[in-house]
DNA sequence: GCCAACGTTGGC
DNA sequence: GCCAACGTTGGC
């Protein structure tokens, strides 16, 4: 089981949305970039366990946990022409680009916030601490452990 | 709103 | 295959 952190705009879509779903689950669509398409459709695997953040806000911070339902299909919003995402080189035939589903999981009593984050110097290593644009990265299990407690959960 | 980082595109 | 131009991300 692995763990990962995704990143989103909460003007765009925020973990609230995802906790209102009535099945509290989402696709992870409009992801438009070749790093993270490839986790997405070749590591990200269902049960995996992923840190939810909020960016582009005044205080960018990890706000809850989701978990993988579905793992690695074809983003269909890249085929819907009046899609924001849309990309007219993505077929059915040749799908470039690739989602998971996610599922609520539990909010964190505590945010997790960059700059928490920044001051820690054992998540010096993070993606996010070194300026990384990549909306889906990988998080090791003891920055997992590390972000949970920072946020006032238990280990899981 | 600025700007640094960095991914993508396209000419050669 | 190089690299300059360009566009986007995202913290501040």
């Amino acid at each position: 089981m692995n763990h990962w952190l995704f990143k989103t705009e909460p003007g765009c879509f925020s973990f609230d949305d995802l906790k209102n779903r009535p099945s509290m689950t989402e696709h992870w669509d409009g992801v438009r970039n070749f790093q993270a398409r490839n986790l997405l459709r070749d590591e990200v695997k269902v049960g995996d366990l992923v840190l939810f953040y909020h960016s582009s806000i005044p205080e960018p911070a990890v706000v809850g946990i989701a978990e993988v339902v579905r793992e690695g299909y074809p983003d269909f919003t890249a085929m819907d022409p009046n899609a924001e995402h849309f990309d007219p080189k993505s077929s059915v035939e040749n799908p470039i680009w690739f989602m998971v589903d996610v599922r609520y999981v539990e909010t964190l009593p505590r945010q997790v916030t960059l700059e928490r984050i920044k001051a820690n110097p054992l998540l010096a290593a993070m993606p996010l601490v070194g300026r990384s644009r990549l909306s889906i990265q990988p998080v090791s299990a003891e920055e997992w452990r590390i972000i949970l407690a920072m946020g006032g959960l238990e280990p899981r």
